[in-house]
DNA sequence: CCCCTGTTCGCATTGAATGAGAATTACGAC
DNA sequence: GTCGTAATTCTCATTCAATGCGAACAGGGG
């Protein structure tokens, strides 16, 4: 039995099987699905049948697997992100429906940008962001606005781990603390072209009771950026609406 | 070990703590939760502990548990519903943008309608639907499109369990199979009062290129209904588009 | 004070999970 | 058709990781 090395709880398999799955690869066949995993094929073809028992995946007619509409269902029902999402949406639509252009939801998640909700134009320029996707803290407006608003040693801990961040903000070499600061004093972030050469991210924060970034809105703009400064006092607006809309949230980690 | 009784695995258990948390329980002490899930006392410390060490689960401050945050992103990344919903989404706000009250769009599963997704307006009436929620088939406009649209033995096997659904359906008695056959026949379904007594609900099929239903789109509006007939057209395009959004979608379960 | 509920820990027990590998099937390429 | 490769299904002996009882501990009303 369990005559391996590997100290991998079953909870553990269970977990690297779902991480397998992402934007870009939502089903394939089960030997892959062993060897992206890894773990091991028989455990694998066990496992696999198992969870589709319980539809936590499904198996399609070709044979791949992709993630089931059960564990979808489990997830959805009830959660940070979606006590979030739902308090934020009508602010998102308010937002939208002046803006015109993609208008997002994020929050901070292991020194990364979480995208919680998306709404999008049918014109909308072009944007990778995906729900539930994630995306670089320093390479965009609200990854900068949640993590110029985070605490203290949130911000020293990504610091640290990701020093890469500093060179790459704005061409000349500078203080990044300072550069937080900036953005605090202003209230929001505005990038041009570091994410998309031809688009410009804006964001603002939701702050919570205590001064600190539950959450951050953001708008994709294309680079021609005339009325920008007419936009923000719109997401400032949503952004109060949606803190007041937050009785109490749980955070979202670090 | 194992030493008792109940037939359950591991995953078992996962799946039933996981599906102690809905909508209206979003968060409890681990033993409320243990009794729920039916699961022994100390085996589901350990789990619960476990499952947090991974995210799946969160424990907040105050000691209660909830559903975490990882868990929502695996499921989100990637799932049919995700996918529907993100071909949906445009079409559902051209929908919106005109008949402003709840759109929302629904699969049918167990014998229920699950919603995947809802927009409201923020003066639009009061209306029991969730993301994630189910409704009944047989009271809900959505839930009749998506039976009428059903292959066939579908339809047999709900009215087998259903037996119920044929007395509530119109205060006269009556052929439940004609009723869905006049559905089919208009394209639409448009239900008075049966969810809650001031809204009428009205739904169109989404359909798969064989003709069954793979989704349906429908509003929910306040009792007076002027220009309901006005609305059905808009949701038939809405429905054409989405359908031409999906190529092809693995189906939802029965 | 007692009682009730939630939480943590220790521990002996064993059956359920494990994974290597053989056998089988599916699928292209040619 | 004939290979060849990858995917899948099965078998099976091994054993340790998961189990859950029960006892101990911590609060907190009343």
């Amino acid at each position: 039995m369990a005559n391996s090395r590997s100290g991998d709880s079953m909870l553990e398999r269970f977990v690297r099987i779902l991480s397998a799955f992402d934007a870009t690869r939502s089903s394939m066949s089960v030997a892959t699905l062993a060897r992206r995993a890894e773990v091991p094929l028989a455990t694998t073809y066990r496992l696999v049948d198992e969870m589709a028992r319980h539809e936590l995946l499904s198996r399609e007619p070709s044979g791949e697997v992709r993630l089931g509409l059960r564990l979808w269902e489990l997830a959805n029902r009830s959660s940070p992100a979606v006590d979030l999402r739902q308090a934020a949406m009508p602010f998102m639509e308010d937002i939208q429906s002046v803006v015109r252009q993609h208008t997002q939801l994020a929050v901070l998640k292991d020194d990364e940008v979480l995208i919680i909700e998306r709404l999008s134009s049918r014109g909308s320029v072009v944007n990778q962001a995906k729900i539930a996707g994630r995306m670089p803290v320093h390479r965009t407006a609200m990854g900068m606005v949640l993590l110029a608003y985070a605490p203290n040693h949130v911000q020293e801990s990504y610091l640290a781990r990701h020093p890469e961040a500093v060179a790459v903000v704005d061409a000349v070499s500078f203080d990044f603390r300072r550069h937080l600061a900036d953005i605090r004093k202003r209230g929001y972030a505005a990038f041009d072209g570091r994410v998309d050469t031809d688009t410009t991210g804006l964001a603002v924060p939701v702050l919570g009771k205590h001064g600190q970034a539950i959450a951050a809105i953001g708008v994709v703009l294309p680079l021609g950026l005339e009325n920008l400064s007419a936009i923000v006092p719109v997401l400032m607006a949503g952004a109060r609406g949606i803190a007041r809309a937050v009785g109490e949230l749980p955070a979202s980690s670090s």
